[in-house]
DNA sequence: GAGCACTGC
């Protein structure tokens, strides 16, 4: 169940309608005493006092333990105005304490009348109770409570579809450790404090879409409301841009980055009893980050926390658990070593901090396996050169040879490969015996503007046959249904950044196994399905167990930029899950000195901490400080630059000639000379100042709305972070700008970016100023073609040759000045 | 003359 979440698929429309009825309840809060009761009076015709009650006994699992939830009301994070101002209405009450009388008032939120119909809530939960017992999983609720009652760590190899992403928090919800725990912890002049810890479950995923998804189900299936609807609402997620909790919140759905977010602030994570780290095998770098705080955590004194336990849940859809054992005994032998050593010594820490005897080597495993129809893998007999001819070959053959119904879908390494395939197709299918079913192409890729992408959900005609052609986007984040037959090419793009010549390389690699049991797995979630390998079984016993972690792959400055923000002194001693080589540690650490962040000595500076608390790399972090050095304007629009570069590609790509043409023509005006930081500016300022009607003008400027829809939010929330932080002045001010000053801008960016730089050489090439490297102008860029004194680029990357993408013309001594302030 | 996939108070 938990992986269909990833059907949802964002639609920026959606995004924008949600984001409108979120915004309706505030006017609601101040309304007087009059509208609100004959609110009240509406809300209890649709709620019969007997609701509570009835909602408990129906739900075993919410109703084992009832909680008397006390004083637990998180200090901060809440960002719901409703509850701001209406205390009374805190955690507690009607939900699960019992068949009490409801609370005179309820909050006046007319928007909610119909998601705060608790009868329904209950009805629908109790429904979804019967699918839910039906889940591989759930036979294990108790093994799995037990185990965690008597260790605090738990590894959890689920299989796709055993549901362990929404079953998890509710086993574990109502545990007694579960409870927010008073607790007294030393502040740093020695006194003690008197704290709460605990009582709320985090479960990190690594997409916003799954966390959102996945809090919904839950909520569903809780019989509760969802986030901030609700002052009562047990189930709650946080993503950027996206918070949604409530005062009750006790399962809350994070995206990893979230929860980092949240460690700089509270490293002893005080709110939490226990943090669920979902879909590790994905090793993206941020869950290495999480599972090496975490394992600081669970294998330390716990002096944070007042001695009071975090409970640790690492789950895998792949088995390769050995790893992650190790990893966690380790920290525990580590302690006890610590342990024996300081034990003649000074006897430091509190009172409660000392009860780590029972929690020593507190592992437990525990492995489900999933609920998938089977399979059947067939290899090809001998190795495939052109695996574009191939999947054409075996696409016919399957559909002359396979009843209906039945889609097909490919999996492919690019857009190239899945453009070329998809005129193959068309071209084959018209020559098809018409007494055939037709045959549906539908490319799938991230570029693919959203419209596009949606077709892939519709059903498809009568005796139609989809053929899916995708990249690695249906491998994890997209799932379409009525798949049936997978062909599989064995290959995906990766991207790897190495380290000493500072540039990432996009290249077509082998997959992994556990990515090629990925795949393969998405032809049997309806029914029982056949995975077309276009490779040998020889090959397939030659790749790589698991994907590259990421670690291993990309630029490190920005992690050890947050694990410095942490506290972590010493990078070679943090326990790594895989630790990266000590070239790119040093390559990152050095990067992060150049540009100020940390001292001489090593130690994070002030700038280090502001730059680790802005949503953005460092480079561009450094970047955004120092145009805050040249005015107010210039800080605006670099932010609207900024805003740009930290999103996907806000220009799309034209398709056909005469599109192309027409493109150029109303982009005219947007472009300008001075290179693509420029460029965006323009774009961002017309995009922002259009008031008809965004959407059109996007569309006439072949500028992808959804983009800049997430150019809007990123300049927001930097505005409003560079207004907190006194950068910019308090107010917004709504006075139209001055026109932009290009050589403040750029040496702005050059105070982040001085290494990014390349000149002009005799022969007309461009050569990188720090390595002499050859790299040539992307075709994307405005300054594609031209020749200037020297370049500014925001990215060097490795395709079929050096390019540098994001471009602007810079002056030779400016380049000077920049390094030289280094 | 070119664009794997994610993510951040």
């Amino acid at each position: 169940m938990p992986e269909k979440v990833h059907t949802y698929f964002g639609d920026s429309d959606d995004e924008s309608s949600n984001q409108a009825a979120k915004t309706v309840p505030e006017p609601t809060v101040v309304e007087d005493g009059g509208r609100k009761k004959k609110r009240n009076k509406k809300r209890k015709r649709d709620e019969p006092p007997e609701e509570a009650q009835a909602q408990r006994d129906n739900l075993p699992v919410l109703a084992e333990e009832p909680i008397k939830t006390p004083e637990q009301a998180p200090k901060k994070a809440i960002t719901v105005p409703v509850v701001k101002k209406e205390p009374e209405h805190e955690p507690s009450s009607d939900q699960t304490s019992g068949p009490k009388p409801r609370p005179k008032s309820r909050p006046p939120k007319s928007f909610t009348d119909t998601k705060t119909n608790f009868t329904s809530l209950r009805e629908k939960a109790n429904a979804l109770y019967e699918l839910r017992k039906k889940l591989p999983i759930f036979g294990h609720a108790d093994e799995i409570r037990q185990k965690l009652r008597d260790q605090d760590v738990m590894l959890l190899v689920g299989e796709t579809g055993s549901g362990k992403s929404t079953q998890i928090p509710q086993f574990l919800v109502n545990e007694f450790w579960c409870r927010p725990t008073p607790a007294k912890v030393r502040q740093e002049d020695g006194s003690e404090k008197s704290i709460t810890v605990g009582g709320c479950i985090a479960i990190t995923q690594p997409r916003r879409v799954a966390a959102i998804s996945l809090a919904r189900r839950v909520a569903e299936e809780m019989g509760t409301p969802l986030g901030s609807s609700s002052p009562a609402s047990k189930v709650g997620y946080s993503v950027r841009f996206d918070t949604s909790t409530s005062p009750s919140t006790r399962v809350k759905f994070l995206t990893e980055g979230m929860l980092l977010q949240e460690m700089l602030h509270d490293p002893w994570l005080t709110k939490y009893s226990a943090v669920v780290v979902d879909e590790v095998h994905e090793r993206g770098i941020n869950v290495d980050l999480v599972a090496g705080f975490l394992r600081n955590l669970v294998s330390g004194k716990r002096e944070g926390r007042g001695g009071v336990p975090l409970k640790v849940v690492v789950m895998s859809a792949t088995a390769d658990m050995e790893s992650l054992m190790g990893f966690f005994q380790e920290g525990f032998q580590q302690q006890e070593q610590e342990q024996q050593q300081g034990q003649n010594q000074i006897s430091n820490g509190t009172e409660n901090g000392d009860n780590s005897e029972q929690n020593s080597m507190g592992i437990s495993a525990c492995h489900i396996k999933g609920r998938q129809f089977p399979v059947k893998t067939i290899y090809s007999p001998k190795p495939v050169h052109d695996f574009v001819d191939a999947a054409l070959k075996i696409i016919f053959q399957i559909h002359y040879k396979e009843p209906m119904p039945g889609d097909i879908l490919v999996f492919l390494t690019g857009q190239e490969t899945v453009e070329n395939l998809e005129n193959l197709v068309n071209e084959y299918a018209i020559g098809m015996d018409p007494s055939l079913p037709k045959i549906q192409v539908l490319p799938l890729f991230a570029a693919l503007p959203q419209a596009a992408q949606q077709r892939v959900f519709a059903p498809a005609p009568p005796r139609t046959r989809k053929v899916i052609l995708a990249t690695n986007i249906a491998e994890t984040s997209v799932t379409v249904s009525g798949v049936r037959y997978v062909v599989d090419c064995g290959k995906a793009k990766v991207k790897q950044f190495r380290t000493r010549l500072g540039l990432d390389s996009l290249l077509v690699k082998p997959i992994s196994k556990s990515a090629a049991i990925q795949r393969k797995g998405r032809a049997g979630r309806e029914a029982p399905g056949q995975c077309f390998r276009l490779y040998t079984e020889k090959d397939y016993l030659a790749l790589d167990e698991t994907n590259t972690p990421e670690i291993l792959r990309c630029d490190l400055t920005q992690a050890l930029l947050n694990m410095k923000a942490r506290g972590v002194d010493d990078i070679v001693r943090f326990p790594f899950l895989t630790r990266p080589p000590r070239e790119a540690l040093e390559k990152a650490l050095l990067q992060l000195l150049n540009i100020d962040a940390l001292q001489d000595d090593g130690s994070i500076s002030d700038v280090g901490l502001h730059l680790a608390k802005l949503p953005l790399s460092p480079t561009l972090g450094r970047v955004l400080l120092a145009a805050s050095e040249n005015g107010y304007d210039c800080l605006l629009d670099v932010i609207d630059i900024i805003s740009c570069l930290s999103v996907e590609n806000i220009f799309l790509n034209t398709t056909s000639e005469e599109k192309k043409e027409a493109a150029e023509t109303a982009r005219r005006d947007l472009y300008r000379r001075e290179g693509d930081h420029l460029t965006m500016l323009s774009t961002v300022r017309a995009y922002a100042g259009e008031n008809v009607d965004r959407k059109v003008w996007a569309e006439r400027h072949l500028v992808s709305h959804r983009a800049m829809q997430s150019v809007m939010d990123v300049r927001k929330q930097l505005r409003s972070q560079c207004r907190s932080a006194k950068m910019l002045p308090r107010e917004e001010q709504n006075s139209h700008y001055p026109d932009p000053s290009p050589d403040l801008i750029l040496q702005s960016f050059l105070s982040g970016f001085a290494t990014n730089t390349a000149r002009l050489v005799p022969d007309g090439s461009y050569r990188t100023i720090v390595g002499n490297q050859t790299v040539a102008i992307h075709p994307s860029s405005v300054l594609f073609g031209k020749k200037v004194e020297a370049i500014l680029y925001n990215e060097f990357v490795f395709t079929n040759r050096s390019y540098a993408r994001g471009v602007s013309a810079v002056q030779m001594d400016w380049v000077g000045e920049a390094l030289a302030g280094r």
